[in-house]
DNA sequence: CAATTTCGTTCGGTATGCCGAACCACGATT
DNA sequence: AATCGTGGTTCGGCATACCGAACGAAATTG
């Protein structure tokens, strides 16, 4: 069904200059998969293999699924506040800090 | 892993009113695999299968698979965005960069 | 150069996602 | 009572998700 998928999957692990094995091991995947995930068109992975590599990737699952190009950086943002709710209470802190310190500025 | 999905997936079921085969028929499966993932704790539906009951049942696919990325605090992180946003493109960069390497220490 | 590491690719096998169809209630019609 | 309709349950089986391990090319190290 969704051939973008694929391009999908592709581009973003490059982006964050993972390869398979990296990738595999963060996912708990099989670098072996990924590869069909990503050179096979016939591939319909589960939820939960999905998730854990969108969550890896910084994007949401949704997102890949997706055809509609425009959700882009909604699911990005989204992704990104996932990331952020996984830091320590005091981590979080130090970026809310971060934030407000850089706003101020011109 | 997930027994809280069969759960939800009746309940939100039978809160519509709707018997197996009629979601079968909406959600294009069959109804043994749907009476599956209520009823056996074994199921690791697919992003697609999943998705499609998610939007028939009038929920969101990552609420199914229990991700308690909390709605709790949906709004706290949503006036932490708006700040966020607020940022030059450069200073969103340098946030993300943290909470990336944070994301990754034990 | 050879040796080693690193990344992608291929492949055989196992487990299971997902299906159709039969089956068992039960209540409602006739 | 006999039939039908509707909802759940069971089961056999095909297709494929997902894996481990081996392979080859390229880069890296010595």
């Amino acid at each position: 069904m969704n051939n973008r998928l694929r391009d999908k999957l592709r581009r973003h692990r490059q982006e964050l200059r993972l390869s398979l094995d990296e990738l595999a091991v963060r996912t708990e995947s099989s670098k072996s998969y990924l590869w069909e995930l990503e050179n096979r068109d016939v591939s319909k992975p589960s939820a939960e293999k999905l998730t854990r590599i969108a969550t890896v990737l910084g994007v949401t699952a949704e997102y890949l699924l997706d055809e509609g190009a425009g959700l882009e950086d909604k699911h990005i943002k989204e992704a990104f506040f996932r990331k952020f709710s996984g830091l320590s209470g005091d981590d979080q802190d130090r970026i809310r800090d971060m934030i407000d310190a850089w706003g101020q500025k011109k």
